[in-house]
DNA sequence: GCATTTTTGTTAATTATTTCACAATGTTAA
DNA sequence: TTAACATTGTGAAATAATTAACAAAAATGC
Protein backbone atom coordinates (compact mmCIF):
# COMPACT_ATOMS: atom_id res chain seq x y z
CA UNK A 1 0.00 0.00 0.00
CA UNK A 2 3.04 2.23 -0.85
CA UNK A 3 1.46 4.45 -3.39
CA UNK A 4 5.07 6.18 -4.09
CA UNK A 5 4.32 9.84 -4.61
CA UNK A 6 7.67 11.59 -6.22
CA UNK A 7 8.87 15.16 -7.01
CA UNK A 8 10.87 14.62 -9.95
CA UNK A 9 9.96 11.52 -12.40
CA UNK A 10 13.45 10.88 -13.60
CA UNK A 11 14.50 9.63 -9.60
CA UNK A 12 11.67 7.55 -9.37
CA UNK A 13 14.04 4.48 -10.70
CA UNK A 14 15.77 2.78 -7.64
CA UNK A 15 14.75 -0.51 -8.57
CA UNK A 16 12.80 -0.89 -12.48
CA UNK A 17 13.40 -4.03 -13.63
CA UNK A 18 15.50 -4.26 -17.35
CA UNK A 19 12.61 -5.91 -18.94
CA UNK A 20 10.37 -2.82 -17.73
CA UNK A 21 12.58 -0.38 -18.89
CA UNK A 22 13.14 -1.83 -22.13
CA UNK A 23 9.46 -1.49 -22.89
CA UNK A 24 9.41 2.32 -21.70
CA UNK A 25 10.42 3.34 -25.34
CA UNK A 26 7.71 1.44 -27.19
CA UNK A 27 4.61 2.87 -25.13
CA UNK A 28 6.69 6.11 -25.60
CA UNK A 29 6.02 6.19 -28.77
CA UNK A 30 2.80 4.62 -29.17
CA UNK A 31 1.47 7.26 -26.80
CA UNK A 32 3.13 10.15 -29.06
CA UNK A 33 0.95 8.33 -32.22
CA UNK A 34 -1.94 8.18 -29.88
CA UNK A 35 -1.82 11.78 -28.40
CA UNK A 36 -1.45 13.33 -32.08
CA UNK A 37 -4.35 10.87 -32.90
CA UNK A 38 -5.94 13.19 -30.52
CA UNK A 39 -7.15 9.91 -27.82
CA UNK A 40 -6.83 11.12 -24.67
CA UNK A 41 -7.39 8.63 -22.66
CA UNK A 42 -6.55 4.95 -22.47
CA UNK A 43 -7.37 1.88 -20.40
CA UNK A 44 -4.51 -0.71 -20.20
CA UNK A 45 -5.82 -2.94 -21.63
CA UNK A 46 -6.92 -0.83 -24.79
CA UNK A 47 -2.92 -0.11 -24.53
CA UNK A 48 -1.80 -3.77 -24.61
CA UNK A 49 -3.91 -4.41 -27.25
CA UNK A 50 -1.89 -1.89 -29.54
CA UNK A 51 1.32 -2.78 -28.20
CA UNK A 52 1.06 -6.29 -27.90
CA UNK A 53 1.28 -6.63 -24.23
CA UNK A 54 -0.11 -7.99 -21.51
CA UNK A 55 -2.87 -5.36 -19.35
CA UNK A 56 -1.57 -6.63 -16.02
CA UNK A 57 2.46 -6.41 -17.38
CA UNK A 58 1.45 -2.51 -18.40
CA UNK A 59 -0.03 -1.65 -15.38
CA UNK A 60 2.73 -3.27 -13.42
CA UNK A 61 5.30 -1.53 -15.78
CA UNK A 62 4.00 1.94 -15.03
CA UNK A 63 3.35 1.22 -11.06
CA UNK A 64 7.54 1.48 -10.77
CA UNK A 65 6.61 5.10 -11.03
CA UNK A 66 3.83 5.80 -9.05
CA UNK A 67 0.20 6.02 -9.71
CA UNK A 68 0.16 7.20 -12.93
CA UNK A 69 -3.99 6.49 -13.87
CA UNK A 70 -7.14 7.05 -12.45
CA UNK A 71 -8.95 3.72 -11.50
CA UNK A 72 -12.63 2.94 -13.30
CA UNK A 73 -10.74 6.08 -15.90
CA UNK A 74 -7.28 4.56 -17.37
CA UNK A 75 -4.52 6.77 -18.30
CA UNK A 76 -4.55 10.25 -19.73
CA UNK A 77 -2.33 9.51 -22.83
CA UNK A 78 -0.84 13.27 -22.75
CA UNK A 79 0.29 13.06 -19.36
CA UNK A 80 1.75 10.10 -19.57
CA UNK A 81 3.22 10.79 -22.73
CA UNK A 82 5.19 13.42 -21.32
CA UNK A 83 6.12 11.85 -18.02
CA UNK A 84 7.76 8.96 -20.46
CA UNK A 85 9.42 11.81 -22.08
CA UNK A 86 10.85 13.14 -18.96
CA UNK A 87 12.21 9.25 -17.79
CA UNK A 88 13.26 8.74 -20.90
CA UNK A 89 15.45 11.98 -21.15
CA UNK A 90 13.36 12.55 -24.45
CA UNK A 91 13.19 16.01 -23.04
CA UNK A 92 16.37 17.27 -24.10
CA UNK A 93 18.29 16.66 -26.93
CA UNK A 94 20.89 13.89 -27.11
CA UNK A 95 24.39 14.17 -29.10
CA UNK A 96 25.43 10.98 -31.05
CA UNK A 97 28.45 10.53 -33.53
CA UNK A 98 28.49 7.88 -35.90
CA UNK A 99 31.66 5.57 -36.73
CA UNK A 100 31.59 4.04 -40.05
CA UNK A 101 29.85 5.71 -43.18
CA UNK A 102 29.08 2.99 -45.10
CA UNK A 103 26.14 1.32 -46.58
CA UNK A 104 24.01 0.71 -43.16
CA UNK A 105 25.81 4.11 -41.71
CA UNK A 106 24.53 6.21 -44.80
CA UNK A 107 21.07 5.01 -44.22
CA UNK A 108 21.01 5.91 -40.50
CA UNK A 109 22.59 9.38 -41.13
CA UNK A 110 19.88 9.69 -43.44
CA UNK A 111 17.11 9.01 -41.44
CA UNK A 112 18.71 10.58 -38.38
CA UNK A 113 15.93 9.88 -35.61
CA UNK A 114 14.13 13.10 -37.16
CA UNK A 115 10.24 12.38 -35.91
CA UNK A 116 9.74 13.09 -32.52
CA UNK A 117 12.90 11.18 -31.40
CA UNK A 118 15.43 13.96 -29.51
CA UNK A 119 18.70 12.65 -30.80
CA UNK A 120 19.97 13.80 -33.62
CA UNK A 121 23.61 12.29 -35.27
CA UNK A 122 25.79 15.32 -34.74
CA UNK A 123 29.46 14.26 -36.35
CA UNK A 124 30.51 11.30 -38.64
CA UNK A 125 33.91 9.74 -38.65
CA UNK A 126 35.16 7.13 -40.96
CA UNK A 127 38.64 6.08 -42.40
CA UNK A 128 37.79 6.40 -46.09
CA UNK A 129 39.39 9.98 -47.75
CA UNK A 130 36.77 9.82 -50.58
CA UNK A 131 33.66 9.84 -47.64
CA UNK A 132 36.00 12.38 -45.38
CA UNK A 133 34.89 16.07 -46.04
CA UNK A 134 31.38 15.16 -47.18
CA UNK A 135 28.04 15.78 -45.52
CA UNK A 136 24.98 13.44 -45.59
CA UNK A 137 21.77 14.91 -44.48
CA UNK A 138 23.63 17.73 -42.88
CA UNK A 139 26.08 15.79 -40.95
CA UNK A 140 29.47 16.30 -42.04
CA UNK A 141 32.40 13.41 -42.32
CA UNK A 142 35.58 13.28 -40.32
CA UNK A 143 38.91 11.59 -40.29
CA UNK A 144 39.33 8.86 -37.28
CA UNK A 145 42.38 10.93 -36.36
CA UNK A 146 40.22 13.72 -35.24
CA UNK A 147 38.27 11.52 -33.22
CA UNK A 148 41.04 10.68 -31.20
CA UNK A 149 41.72 14.50 -30.28
CA UNK A 150 37.96 15.34 -30.19
CA UNK A 151 36.11 15.78 -26.82
CA UNK A 152 33.39 14.12 -26.62
CA UNK A 153 32.22 14.23 -23.04
CA UNK A 154 29.03 15.64 -24.46
CA UNK A 155 28.48 12.96 -26.35
CA UNK A 156 25.37 10.47 -25.31
CA UNK A 157 26.49 7.85 -27.37
CA UNK A 158 28.26 6.81 -30.40
CA UNK A 159 26.49 4.80 -33.48
CA UNK A 160 29.04 1.93 -34.43
CA UNK A 161 28.45 0.98 -37.88
CA UNK A 162 31.91 -0.47 -38.89
CA UNK A 163 32.98 -3.37 -40.05
CA UNK A 164 33.24 -6.14 -37.37
CA UNK A 165 37.27 -6.59 -37.53
CA UNK A 166 37.28 -2.68 -36.91
CA UNK A 167 35.16 -2.09 -34.49
CA UNK A 168 36.94 -2.48 -31.32
CA UNK A 169 39.49 -0.46 -32.22
CA UNK A 170 36.85 2.05 -33.08
CA UNK A 171 35.33 1.77 -29.75
CA UNK A 172 38.44 1.94 -27.96
CA UNK A 173 38.44 6.05 -29.90
CA UNK A 174 35.22 6.92 -29.03
CA UNK A 175 36.18 5.88 -25.31
CA UNK A 176 39.25 7.59 -24.73
CA UNK A 177 37.45 10.71 -26.24
CA UNK A 178 34.75 10.73 -23.91
CA UNK A 179 32.31 8.42 -24.87
CA UNK A 180 30.16 5.84 -22.78
CA UNK A 181 27.82 4.54 -24.43
CA UNK A 182 27.60 2.67 -27.59
CA UNK A 183 24.96 1.15 -30.15
CA UNK A 184 27.16 -1.45 -31.99
CA UNK A 185 25.47 -2.71 -35.51
CA UNK A 186 28.81 -4.85 -35.94
CA UNK A 187 28.56 -8.40 -34.72
CA UNK A 188 31.97 -7.88 -32.25
CA UNK A 189 31.55 -7.98 -28.84
CA UNK A 190 32.75 -5.07 -27.51
CA UNK A 191 35.52 -5.34 -24.22
CA UNK A 192 34.82 -1.74 -22.64
CA UNK A 193 35.64 -0.41 -19.11
CA UNK A 194 32.84 -1.19 -16.40
CA UNK A 195 31.47 2.37 -16.90
CA UNK A 196 30.74 2.13 -20.78
CA UNK A 197 27.67 0.43 -21.74
CA UNK A 198 26.22 -1.08 -24.92
CA UNK A 199 23.47 -1.97 -26.78
CA UNK A 200 23.82 -4.62 -30.02
CA UNK A 201 21.23 -4.14 -32.87
CA UNK A 202 22.87 -7.88 -34.79
CA UNK A 203 20.82 -8.12 -37.69
CA UNK A 204 22.16 -11.43 -38.43
CA UNK A 205 21.39 -12.92 -34.97
CA UNK A 206 17.93 -11.51 -35.68
CA UNK A 207 17.12 -13.67 -38.95
CA UNK A 208 18.68 -16.41 -37.81
CA UNK A 209 16.66 -16.25 -34.86
CA UNK A 210 13.21 -16.20 -37.37
CA UNK A 211 14.53 -18.81 -39.06
CA UNK A 212 14.93 -20.86 -35.72
CA UNK A 213 11.50 -20.25 -34.51
CA UNK A 214 10.09 -20.40 -38.24
CA UNK A 215 11.33 -23.92 -38.00
CA UNK A 216 10.21 -25.06 -35.20
CA UNK A 217 7.11 -23.78 -34.66
CA UNK A 218 6.42 -25.51 -37.71
CA UNK A 219 7.35 -29.09 -36.16
CA UNK A 220 5.43 -28.34 -33.53
CA UNK A 221 2.55 -27.65 -34.98
CA UNK A 222 2.91 -31.06 -37.02
CA UNK A 223 3.18 -32.75 -34.01
CA UNK B 1 21.01 -38.28 -15.41
CA UNK B 2 19.60 -38.72 -18.70
CA UNK B 3 21.90 -37.59 -20.98
CA UNK B 4 19.99 -37.37 -24.08
CA UNK B 5 21.06 -39.55 -26.85
CA UNK B 6 19.71 -37.87 -30.54
CA UNK B 7 19.31 -39.17 -34.45
CA UNK B 8 18.66 -36.34 -36.31
CA UNK B 9 19.58 -32.99 -33.47
CA UNK B 10 17.46 -30.64 -35.74
CA UNK B 11 14.34 -32.67 -33.42
CA UNK B 12 15.74 -32.37 -30.21
CA UNK B 13 13.84 -29.01 -29.36
CA UNK B 14 11.08 -29.55 -27.52
CA UNK B 15 11.62 -27.56 -24.78
CA UNK B 16 14.51 -25.08 -25.68
CA UNK B 17 13.63 -22.33 -23.50
CA UNK B 18 13.28 -18.65 -25.40
CA UNK B 19 16.27 -17.15 -23.88
CA UNK B 20 18.30 -20.14 -25.22
CA UNK B 21 17.11 -20.24 -28.31
CA UNK B 22 18.04 -16.66 -28.77
CA UNK B 23 21.38 -17.02 -28.10
CA UNK B 24 22.35 -19.72 -30.54
CA UNK B 25 23.29 -17.75 -33.65
CA UNK B 26 25.46 -16.09 -31.09
CA UNK B 27 26.99 -19.10 -30.51
CA UNK B 28 27.17 -20.04 -34.05
CA UNK B 29 28.93 -17.79 -35.44
CA UNK B 30 31.02 -17.51 -32.71
CA UNK B 31 32.37 -20.80 -33.23
CA UNK B 32 32.67 -19.83 -36.66
CA UNK B 33 35.67 -17.67 -36.22
CA UNK B 34 37.04 -19.83 -33.78
CA UNK B 35 37.07 -22.52 -36.37
CA UNK B 36 38.34 -19.87 -39.21
CA UNK B 37 41.41 -19.37 -36.73
CA UNK B 38 42.52 -23.06 -35.81
CA UNK B 39 41.03 -23.31 -32.71
CA UNK B 40 39.61 -26.55 -32.20
CA UNK B 41 38.50 -27.03 -29.20
CA UNK B 42 37.25 -25.09 -26.32
CA UNK B 43 36.04 -24.91 -22.75
CA UNK B 44 32.84 -23.31 -21.72
CA UNK B 45 34.57 -20.69 -19.56
CA UNK B 46 36.99 -19.93 -22.48
CA UNK B 47 33.93 -19.85 -24.75
CA UNK B 48 31.81 -17.15 -22.08
CA UNK B 49 34.53 -14.96 -22.36
CA UNK B 50 34.76 -14.03 -25.33
CA UNK B 51 30.48 -13.90 -25.62
CA UNK B 52 30.37 -12.31 -22.59
CA UNK B 53 27.95 -15.08 -20.87
CA UNK B 54 28.33 -16.52 -17.98
CA UNK B 55 30.25 -20.48 -18.51
CA UNK B 56 27.11 -21.85 -16.34
CA UNK B 57 24.46 -20.50 -18.79
CA UNK B 58 26.16 -21.55 -22.20
CA UNK B 59 26.69 -25.38 -20.83
CA UNK B 60 23.18 -24.88 -19.58
CA UNK B 61 21.73 -23.97 -22.93
CA UNK B 62 24.16 -26.80 -24.63
CA UNK B 63 22.35 -29.48 -22.63
CA UNK B 64 18.89 -28.92 -24.30
CA UNK B 65 20.60 -30.36 -27.10
CA UNK B 66 22.50 -33.44 -25.45
CA UNK B 67 26.11 -34.16 -24.40
CA UNK B 68 27.70 -31.90 -26.94
CA UNK B 69 30.97 -31.63 -24.64
CA UNK B 70 33.46 -34.12 -22.80
CA UNK B 71 34.51 -33.76 -19.28
CA UNK B 72 37.75 -32.47 -18.68
CA UNK B 73 38.25 -31.39 -22.48
CA UNK B 74 35.63 -29.33 -23.11
CA UNK B 75 34.05 -28.45 -26.62
CA UNK B 76 35.15 -29.82 -30.05
CA UNK B 77 34.28 -26.15 -31.88
CA UNK B 78 34.05 -27.55 -35.41
CA UNK B 79 31.82 -30.73 -34.38
CA UNK B 80 29.55 -27.98 -32.21
CA UNK B 81 29.74 -25.47 -34.88
CA UNK B 82 28.51 -28.00 -37.28
CA UNK B 83 25.64 -29.21 -34.78
CA UNK B 84 24.24 -25.60 -33.97
CA UNK B 85 24.35 -25.44 -37.91
CA UNK B 86 21.98 -27.76 -38.49
CA UNK B 87 20.03 -26.58 -35.39
CA UNK B 88 19.51 -23.25 -36.70
CA UNK B 89 18.91 -24.37 -40.24
CA UNK B 90 21.92 -22.93 -41.60
CA UNK B 91 22.65 -26.35 -43.82
CA UNK B 92 20.05 -25.02 -46.18
CA UNK B 93 19.77 -21.71 -48.04
CA UNK B 94 17.34 -19.78 -46.37
CA UNK B 95 15.51 -17.42 -49.26
CA UNK B 96 13.92 -14.60 -48.01
CA UNK B 97 12.69 -10.74 -50.06
CA UNK B 98 12.89 -7.52 -49.09
CA UNK B 99 9.90 -5.03 -49.25
CA UNK B 100 10.95 -1.65 -49.32
CA UNK B 101 13.62 -0.34 -51.16
CA UNK B 102 14.64 2.68 -49.41
CA UNK B 103 18.10 3.66 -47.36
CA UNK B 104 17.60 0.76 -44.96
CA UNK B 105 16.57 -1.32 -47.37
CA UNK B 106 19.39 -0.77 -49.80
CA UNK B 107 22.16 -1.22 -47.03
CA UNK B 108 20.31 -4.22 -46.89
CA UNK B 109 20.30 -5.68 -50.20
CA UNK B 110 24.23 -4.37 -50.55
CA UNK B 111 25.49 -6.67 -47.32
CA UNK B 112 22.28 -9.71 -48.14
CA UNK B 113 23.51 -11.43 -45.50
CA UNK B 114 26.85 -12.82 -47.20
CA UNK B 115 29.79 -14.16 -45.36
CA UNK B 116 28.84 -17.91 -43.46
CA UNK B 117 25.54 -16.99 -43.40
CA UNK B 118 23.39 -19.26 -45.55
CA UNK B 119 20.42 -16.76 -46.46
CA UNK B 120 19.64 -14.66 -49.49
CA UNK B 121 17.29 -11.46 -50.59
CA UNK B 122 16.16 -13.35 -53.53
CA UNK B 123 13.82 -10.61 -54.79
CA UNK B 124 12.85 -6.79 -53.46
CA UNK B 125 9.67 -5.00 -53.82
CA UNK B 126 8.71 -1.23 -53.50
CA UNK B 127 6.13 1.36 -55.15
CA UNK B 128 8.44 3.46 -56.48
CA UNK B 129 8.81 3.49 -60.25
CA UNK B 130 11.82 5.10 -60.13
CA UNK B 131 12.94 1.80 -58.50
CA UNK B 132 11.04 -1.06 -60.28
CA UNK B 133 13.23 -2.39 -62.82
CA UNK B 134 16.64 -1.81 -61.16
CA UNK B 135 18.76 -4.49 -59.69
CA UNK B 136 20.94 -3.65 -56.38
CA UNK B 137 24.16 -6.18 -55.64
CA UNK B 138 22.17 -8.28 -57.42
CA UNK B 139 18.51 -8.57 -56.69
CA UNK B 140 16.01 -7.27 -58.58
CA UNK B 141 13.29 -4.50 -58.03
CA UNK B 142 9.93 -5.40 -58.37
CA UNK B 143 6.35 -3.83 -58.42
CA UNK B 144 4.05 -4.64 -55.23
CA UNK B 145 1.52 -5.69 -57.76
CA UNK B 146 4.03 -8.41 -58.21
CA UNK B 147 3.64 -9.86 -55.01
CA UNK B 148 0.13 -9.94 -54.95
CA UNK B 149 0.49 -12.25 -57.60
CA UNK B 150 3.76 -14.32 -56.46
CA UNK B 151 3.62 -17.42 -54.93
CA UNK B 152 6.29 -17.24 -52.01
CA UNK B 153 5.17 -20.68 -49.80
CA UNK B 154 8.88 -21.27 -50.61
CA UNK B 155 10.11 -17.93 -49.22
CA UNK B 156 11.26 -18.35 -45.12
CA UNK B 157 10.88 -14.35 -44.69
CA UNK B 158 9.63 -11.07 -45.39
CA UNK B 159 12.08 -8.06 -44.82
CA UNK B 160 9.90 -5.03 -43.91
CA UNK B 161 11.71 -1.81 -44.66
CA UNK B 162 8.66 0.30 -45.48
CA UNK B 163 7.81 3.13 -43.74
CA UNK B 164 5.66 2.67 -40.67
CA UNK B 165 2.45 3.60 -42.34
CA UNK B 166 2.75 0.84 -45.26
CA UNK B 167 4.08 -2.12 -43.21
CA UNK B 168 1.04 -3.66 -41.69
CA UNK B 169 -0.85 -3.05 -45.91
CA UNK B 170 2.85 -5.01 -47.21
CA UNK B 171 2.38 -7.43 -44.47
CA UNK B 172 -0.77 -8.36 -45.49
CA UNK B 173 0.41 -8.79 -49.12
CA UNK B 174 3.66 -10.87 -48.06
CA UNK B 175 0.94 -13.21 -45.89
CA UNK B 176 -1.48 -13.43 -48.65
CA UNK B 177 1.64 -14.99 -51.06
CA UNK B 178 2.71 -17.68 -48.84
CA UNK B 179 4.83 -15.79 -46.35
CA UNK B 180 4.68 -16.33 -42.76
CA UNK B 181 7.95 -14.83 -41.08
CA UNK B 182 9.13 -11.19 -40.77
CA UNK B 183 11.79 -9.37 -40.02
CA UNK B 184 10.31 -5.70 -39.20
CA UNK B 185 12.64 -2.56 -39.30
CA UNK B 186 9.40 -0.52 -38.95
CA UNK B 187 7.98 1.13 -35.89
CA UNK B 188 4.38 -0.21 -36.70
CA UNK B 189 3.36 -3.36 -34.58
CA UNK B 190 2.05 -5.95 -37.11
CA UNK B 191 -1.44 -7.61 -36.45
CA UNK B 192 -0.77 -11.04 -38.04
CA UNK B 193 -2.53 -14.19 -38.16
CA UNK B 194 -1.58 -16.78 -35.17
CA UNK B 195 0.70 -18.96 -37.59
CA UNK B 196 3.35 -15.86 -38.86
CA UNK B 197 6.00 -15.18 -36.56
CA UNK B 198 7.82 -11.73 -36.38
CA UNK B 199 11.20 -9.92 -34.87
CA UNK B 200 11.27 -6.60 -34.39
CA UNK B 201 14.61 -4.66 -34.82
CA UNK B 202 13.82 -0.99 -33.72
CA UNK B 203 16.50 1.04 -33.81
CA UNK B 204 14.84 3.63 -31.98
CA UNK B 205 13.87 1.71 -29.13
CA UNK B 206 17.61 0.57 -28.80
CA UNK B 207 18.94 3.86 -28.74
CA UNK B 208 15.94 5.42 -26.38
CA UNK B 209 16.87 2.73 -24.08
CA UNK B 210 20.62 2.87 -24.14
CA UNK B 211 20.11 6.55 -23.36
CA UNK B 212 17.87 5.60 -20.67
CA UNK B 213 20.46 3.07 -19.14
CA UNK B 214 23.17 5.51 -19.51
CA UNK B 215 21.55 7.94 -17.66
CA UNK B 216 20.68 6.07 -14.71
CA UNK B 217 23.32 3.72 -14.44
CA UNK B 218 25.16 7.60 -13.80
CA UNK B 219 22.48 8.49 -11.27
CA UNK B 220 23.30 5.16 -9.76
CA UNK B 221 27.06 5.90 -9.24
CA UNK B 222 26.46 8.96 -7.81
CA UNK B 223 24.85 8.05 -4.74
C1' DG C 1 49.62 -46.50 -14.38
C1' DC C 2 48.32 -43.28 -11.04
C1' DA C 3 47.40 -38.95 -8.97
C1' DT C 4 46.02 -34.49 -10.12
C1' DT C 5 43.64 -31.34 -12.77
C1' DT C 6 40.15 -29.92 -15.76
C1' DT C 7 35.71 -29.47 -17.12
C1' DT C 8 31.31 -31.21 -18.17
C1' DG C 9 26.30 -32.07 -17.23
C1' DT C 10 22.90 -31.61 -13.89
C1' DT C 11 20.27 -30.82 -9.66
C1' DA C 12 19.09 -27.37 -6.58
C1' DA C 13 18.83 -22.55 -5.20
C1' DT C 14 18.20 -17.99 -6.49
C1' DT C 15 16.59 -14.26 -9.01
C1' DA C 16 13.73 -12.11 -12.51
C1' DT C 17 9.52 -11.69 -14.96
C1' DT C 18 4.88 -12.51 -15.95
C1' DT C 19 0.30 -13.50 -14.80
C1' DC C 20 -3.61 -14.10 -11.60
C1' DA C 21 -6.97 -12.40 -8.68
C1' DC C 22 -9.29 -8.97 -6.45
C1' DA C 23 -10.08 -5.06 -3.11
C1' DA C 24 -10.21 -0.31 -3.59
C1' DT C 25 -11.79 3.49 -5.75
C1' DG C 26 -13.09 6.61 -9.07
C1' DT C 27 -16.42 7.09 -13.21
C1' DT C 28 -20.65 7.14 -15.51
C1' DA C 29 -25.39 7.38 -16.31
C1' DA C 30 -29.98 7.64 -14.70
C1' DT D 1 -27.62 10.81 -5.36
C1' DT D 2 -27.03 6.52 -5.98
C1' DA D 3 -26.27 2.14 -8.12
C1' DA D 4 -23.87 -0.18 -11.60
C1' DC D 5 -19.72 -0.30 -13.92
C1' DA D 6 -14.87 0.14 -15.25
C1' DT D 7 -10.35 -0.06 -14.24
C1' DT D 8 -6.40 0.64 -11.49
C1' DG D 9 -2.63 -0.85 -8.33
C1' DT D 10 -0.75 -4.55 -5.98
C1' DG D 11 0.09 -8.68 -3.16
C1' DA D 12 0.57 -13.52 -4.09
C1' DA D 13 1.27 -17.36 -7.33
C1' DA D 14 3.21 -19.15 -11.32
C1' DT D 15 6.68 -19.34 -14.78
C1' DA D 16 11.10 -18.50 -16.76
C1' DA D 17 15.92 -17.69 -16.58
C1' DT D 18 20.25 -17.50 -14.33
C1' DT D 19 23.65 -18.89 -11.16
C1' DA D 20 25.74 -21.92 -7.64
C1' DA D 21 27.48 -26.20 -6.30
C1' DC D 22 29.31 -30.42 -7.14
C1' DA D 23 29.65 -35.45 -8.47
C1' DA D 24 31.25 -37.87 -12.35
C1' DA D 25 34.34 -38.61 -15.71
C1' DA D 26 37.72 -37.85 -18.84
C1' DA D 27 42.31 -35.60 -19.80
C1' DT D 28 46.87 -34.56 -18.56
C1' DG D 29 51.39 -34.85 -16.52
C1' DC D 30 54.59 -37.41 -14.17
N1 LIG E 1 24.61 -3.17 -44.16
C1 LIG E 1 23.83 -4.02 -43.55
O1 LIG E 1 22.70 -4.21 -43.96
C2 LIG E 1 24.28 -4.75 -42.34
C3 LIG E 1 23.52 -5.81 -41.85
C4 LIG E 1 23.95 -6.49 -40.71
C5 LIG E 1 25.11 -6.08 -40.07
N2 LIG E 1 25.82 -5.06 -40.58
C6 LIG E 1 27.04 -4.66 -39.90
O2 LIG E 1 27.15 -3.26 -39.84
C7 LIG E 1 28.49 -2.87 -40.04
C8 LIG E 1 28.57 -1.92 -41.22
O3 LIG E 1 28.03 -2.53 -42.35
P1 LIG E 1 28.02 -1.83 -43.76
O4 LIG E 1 27.26 -2.70 -44.67
O5 LIG E 1 27.59 -0.42 -43.60
O6 LIG E 1 29.57 -1.89 -44.14
P2 LIG E 1 30.35 -0.99 -45.20
O7 LIG E 1 31.55 -1.73 -45.59
O8 LIG E 1 29.41 -0.51 -46.24
O9 LIG E 1 30.77 0.30 -44.36
C9 LIG E 1 31.77 0.30 -43.41
C10 LIG E 1 32.33 1.71 -43.33
O10 LIG E 1 33.25 1.78 -42.24
C11 LIG E 1 34.41 2.47 -42.70
N3 LIG E 1 35.55 2.02 -41.89
C12 LIG E 1 36.32 0.93 -42.05
N4 LIG E 1 37.24 0.84 -41.08
C13 LIG E 1 37.03 1.90 -40.28
C14 LIG E 1 37.68 2.36 -39.10
N5 LIG E 1 38.68 1.69 -38.55
N6 LIG E 1 37.21 3.47 -38.53
C15 LIG E 1 36.18 4.14 -39.07
N7 LIG E 1 35.54 3.76 -40.18
C16 LIG E 1 35.97 2.64 -40.77
C17 LIG E 1 34.55 2.14 -44.16
O11 LIG E 1 35.30 3.14 -44.81
C18 LIG E 1 33.08 2.13 -44.58
O12 LIG E 1 32.66 3.42 -44.95
C19 LIG E 1 29.29 -4.14 -40.27
O13 LIG E 1 29.89 -4.51 -39.06
C20 LIG E 1 28.24 -5.12 -40.67
O14 LIG E 1 28.59 -6.43 -40.27
C21 LIG E 1 25.43 -4.39 -41.70
N1 LIG F 1 16.96 4.33 -42.26
C1 LIG F 1 17.19 4.12 -40.97
O1 LIG F 1 18.27 4.31 -40.53
C2 LIG F 1 16.10 3.68 -40.07
C3 LIG F 1 16.30 3.69 -38.68
C4 LIG F 1 15.28 3.27 -37.83
C5 LIG F 1 14.10 2.80 -38.36
N2 LIG F 1 13.92 2.79 -39.70
C6 LIG F 1 12.65 2.32 -40.24
O2 LIG F 1 12.86 1.51 -41.37
C7 LIG F 1 11.88 1.76 -42.34
C8 LIG F 1 12.53 2.18 -43.63
O3 LIG F 1 13.32 3.32 -43.42
P1 LIG F 1 14.10 4.04 -44.59
O4 LIG F 1 14.94 5.07 -43.98
O5 LIG F 1 14.73 3.02 -45.44
O6 LIG F 1 12.89 4.74 -45.36
P2 LIG F 1 12.87 5.25 -46.85
O7 LIG F 1 11.79 6.26 -46.94
O8 LIG F 1 14.24 5.61 -47.29
O9 LIG F 1 12.44 3.97 -47.68
C9 LIG F 1 11.16 3.45 -47.72
C10 LIG F 1 10.96 2.71 -49.04
O10 LIG F 1 9.70 2.03 -49.00
C11 LIG F 1 9.05 2.27 -50.25
N3 LIG F 1 7.60 2.14 -50.00
C12 LIG F 1 6.74 3.07 -49.54
N4 LIG F 1 5.51 2.55 -49.43
C13 LIG F 1 5.58 1.27 -49.84
C14 LIG F 1 4.65 0.23 -49.94
N5 LIG F 1 3.35 0.39 -49.61
N6 LIG F 1 5.07 -0.95 -50.42
C15 LIG F 1 6.37 -1.13 -50.75
N7 LIG F 1 7.30 -0.18 -50.66
C16 LIG F 1 6.92 1.00 -50.21
C17 LIG F 1 9.47 3.64 -50.67
O11 LIG F 1 9.33 3.79 -52.06
C18 LIG F 1 10.93 3.64 -50.23
O12 LIG F 1 11.76 3.12 -51.24
C19 LIG F 1 10.98 2.83 -41.77
O13 LIG F 1 9.85 2.23 -41.20
C20 LIG F 1 11.82 3.46 -40.71
O14 LIG F 1 11.05 3.95 -39.64
C21 LIG F 1 14.90 3.22 -40.56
Amino acid sequence: MSMVKMGDPVMANQNVPQATAERLPLYYRTLQRLVAIGKTRISSSEFGGIVQIDSTTIRKDFSYFGALGRKGYGYDTQHLMEFLKKILYQDELSKVILIGVGHLGTALLNHNFQKNNNTKIVKAYDVDPLKIGTEISGTSVHSMDELETDDNREITAAILTVPAAHAQKAADLAIASGIHGFLNFSPTRLVLPQDAYVRHVDMTVELQALIYFLNHAMEERKS
